[in-house]
DNA sequence: AACGTTGCCAACCGCGAAGGG
DNA sequence: CCCCTTCGCGGTTGGCAACGT
């Protein structure tokens, strides 16, 4: 395949932009939209290509931007998303509103990766991100209006924290968990009865989460008069140890795993209308 | 004050995927 | 199918500012 000319070659400017080739992409993006980034230079009366168009507008001029640093929150959550997702950045920036791509693998090669190192070296502050799994998880069954799902915690074995919550546990609005143990190859079994109104996810969700840097293998998944049933298994703890801190016990483990499909599901039913 | 070094971030580059003809 | 164009992504770079000597 033969590459297009470079913008250079092509009498095209390259480099930083001026405040009035903003204004000009911004005024033409607002009456006419960018349906086809190639043209839309020649278009607007630009001398750029449309890829430093597109990109200028979607990492800068976009009007849903958050500009300015990131707080505490937004960093430990692109620490969890880069556990669960790698250099995946574009996926990381999905779920983080308002911030790019691009600004947060800056973010990350500028801060966070020291950051880890220092935090990877002093176990306390490993224990206060721990928390705030938990607390995503939480955020995230709240936007979704979903109740949490029950884990009574109970030290059964040095190797499992988590007892059967049985339905008389639990009110009518509650979820039930039933563990069973797994003879096969030492794996723990758990089987779920979500919350109402679990959201439907297609099956490149359970592919992704299944394969992707995770210890959760899904078994079944089932939907049973409007309500959605699951089953998942774990792989036996030692193997969870190694995710940078997270998964020392099964509690964390499950707010880990939680935190993990909520928030991605909370993205499917966002998906924004076609 | 002058120079060198480091950190930061906007922008670029090149590749692969998607999709239309 | 195949070819080609377009787009989006992740890695990398270049220039500027802050800091250190």
């Amino acid at each position: 395949m033969v590459r297009a000319p470079c913008c250079e070659k092509m009498g095209l400017k390259k480099g930083p932009w001026t405040p009035e080739e903003d204004q000009v992409l911004i005024n033409y993006i607002q009456l006419y939209g960018h349906g086809n980034w190639r043209a839309l230079p020649k278009q607007a009366g630009l001398l750029r290509c449309g890829k430093s168009c597109r990109l200028r507008w979607t990492n800068y001029l976009r009007p849903d931007i958050k500009r300015g640093n990131f707080s505490r929150e937004e960093e430990d959550t692109i620490i969890k998303l880069h556990e669960m997702l790698g250099n995946r950045w574009s996926a990381i920036a999905a779920r983080l509103p308002g911030r790019t791509d691009n600004e947060i693998k800056n973010v990350w090669h500028t801060h966070l990766k020291k950051r880890l190192k220092q935090t990877q070296a002093n176990p306390e502050t490993k224990r206060s991100s721990n928390n705030n799994i938990s607390k995503y998880y939480h955020d995230a069954l709240h936007e979704l209006e979903l109740e949490p799902v029950n884990f009574s915690s109970h030290a059964k074995s040095e190797s499992l924290e988590y007892r059967a919550v049985s339905p008389q546990e639990c009110s009518s609005d509650m979820s039930t968990v039933t563990m069973s143990d797994n003879n096969n190859e030492n794996k723990v079994c758990l089987k779920v009865e979500s919350p109402r109104n679990f959201p439907e996810m297609d099956e490149n969700f359970w592919s992704e989460l299944s394969t992707e840097n995770s210890e959760v293998v899904m078994s079944e998944f089932s939907a049973v008069d409007g309500d959605t049933q699951l089953q998942f298994q774990f792989s036996p703890l030692m193997t969870m140890e190694p995710i940078h801190g997270y998964g020392s016990n099964m509690h964390d483990s499950m707010d880990y795993f939680w935190f993990n499909l909520f928030n991605r599901a909370g993205e499917l039913t966002e998906l924004p209308d076609v």
